[in-house]
DNA sequence: TACGCCTTGTGACCATGTGCACGAGCGGCG
DNA sequence: CGCCGCTCGTGCACATGGTCACAAGGCGTA
């Protein structure tokens, strides 16, 4: 008897990996309307795909369908879930606690699949003490204990642009292996690092250009990009 | 005598698009240190890319550096800042005032480089008269008529998932051209509308996923991706 | 004025990603 | 038990994007 998958070892593209959180979503949204098999269809429409894409994308998985039937919600649920490490807590630093680390401590569904805070800190000793979402807002100081004493592997950067690549190096020198960086500046990792950025400005750009060129329009749907 | 550049109406690449801003910020701070000249490889590494590419994006807007020397630092900070809009202001309105949305008109950088939020809406009447960063949260019943009123052209979403779709559909009605999507929610837009987003959820579930199969690693630098 | 250095511009090649269409195989029905 | 419809899996062709190497061409200097 062969087992079951052979989750194989070959590479998962990126472009496939950006689309997985959609139909993690996708799928805990169906689940909760108790329907029990999906078709790469409606997983689709769902996810803003098209199905060719999505049964492509499984494939990846190893992950098998029925054909004839479709999917199994639960089964390709838990799948995808154990692919992209949801079945246990991240634990999550934040760095700078400003107006926008202030909402992202604070963002709900944070914490919700899997990701925990366990600590925000700050370099303004004024800030330091503070509360924030039931979490004491700790030292910049303590960066390196912090992290090792609580285990944690992701680090969100939040502070302003001068400060960003100073934390990172010290994140990354306390062991963090992924980071997210919401300062308006490039920084840099060392290879095994997964860094991946979000920056409003950039964002607000790109509309800006596409609202200057309207003849200019992709039409496609979207995308994404990670760093290492 | 041809005339000098011939702006060109060959498509530039969506990716090209994406690296532009970083392009512009990198060339701010090369302009503020009072440097004239810089070459495609002093770029690239501020801007966190190669000098081929640079090389290459650039030529795209018909921008000609000096060979020999490098680009005129004014004169490509003007031409960039040309072809991403930002020779004039663009009326942005926020619609959701919880954390998220609250951070954002606090944000500073917002209308840093001519993004000036022109309102801020919200569903609830209890946050309906409240201030923020300046502003006076408004009811979302307005928004059709600020919209019209106040020539917004970029929309920006921070209302949960449940009711991002409807306050899409109302802002494209109303005119906005460019959204950007905070929500964690698939949304779609009619042709000729751009829609970018960004969702924490997503990025966190990324790295997620690379923190488990530490084996890939993109090695890649950042990219990107835009509806339409 | 001619030569040589330096940096741009770009054409060609390769990798990655996407869309399509068809074959494979399971389930249900007669 | 055999047929048929439905949906997955996937190979292929195409489009997009990235890397590289090299030619084109100013600018300074002798």
């Amino acid at each position: 008897m062969r087992s079951r998958a052979i989750p194989d070892l070959r590479r998962i593209p990126e472009a496939t990996v950006t689309r997985l959180p959609l139909y993690y979503r996708a799928l805990v949204e169906i689940a909760e309307q108790g329907v029990g098999t999906v078709s790469s269809e409606q997983l689709a429409d769902q996810a803003g795909v098209n199905a060719p894409q999505v049964r492509k994308d499984l494939s990846y998985l190893g992950s098998y369908g029925t054909r004839g039937v479709g999917y199994d919600v639960d089964e390709l649920l838990g799948e995808v879930a154990r692919e992209l490490g949801l079945t246990h807590d991240w634990p999550v630093i934040v760095v700078g606690v400003g107006n926008l680390g202030r909402a992202l401590v604070n963002y709900r569904g944070f914490d919700a699949r899997g990701f925990r805070i366990v600590a925000a800190l700050d370099a303004d000793p004024g800030k330091v003490g503070q509360t924030v979402a039931g979490l004491t807002v700790e030292s910049l100081d303590l960066l390196d204990a912090i992290v090792a004493e609580r285990a944690v592997s992701i680090g969100v950067i939040a502070t302003p642009a001068g400060a960003a690549q100073q934390v990172v190096d010290r994140l990354v020198a306390a062991g963090v292996g992924s980071i997210l960086n919401f300062a308006p500046c490039v920084v840099t990792v060392p290879d095994g690092v997964t860094l991946r950025k979000v920056d409003l400005a950039t964002e607000l750009q790109i509309l800006s250009f596409y609202q200057q060129h309207p003849l200019l329009d992709g039409g496609a749907e979207l995308t994404e990009q990670v760093g290492a």
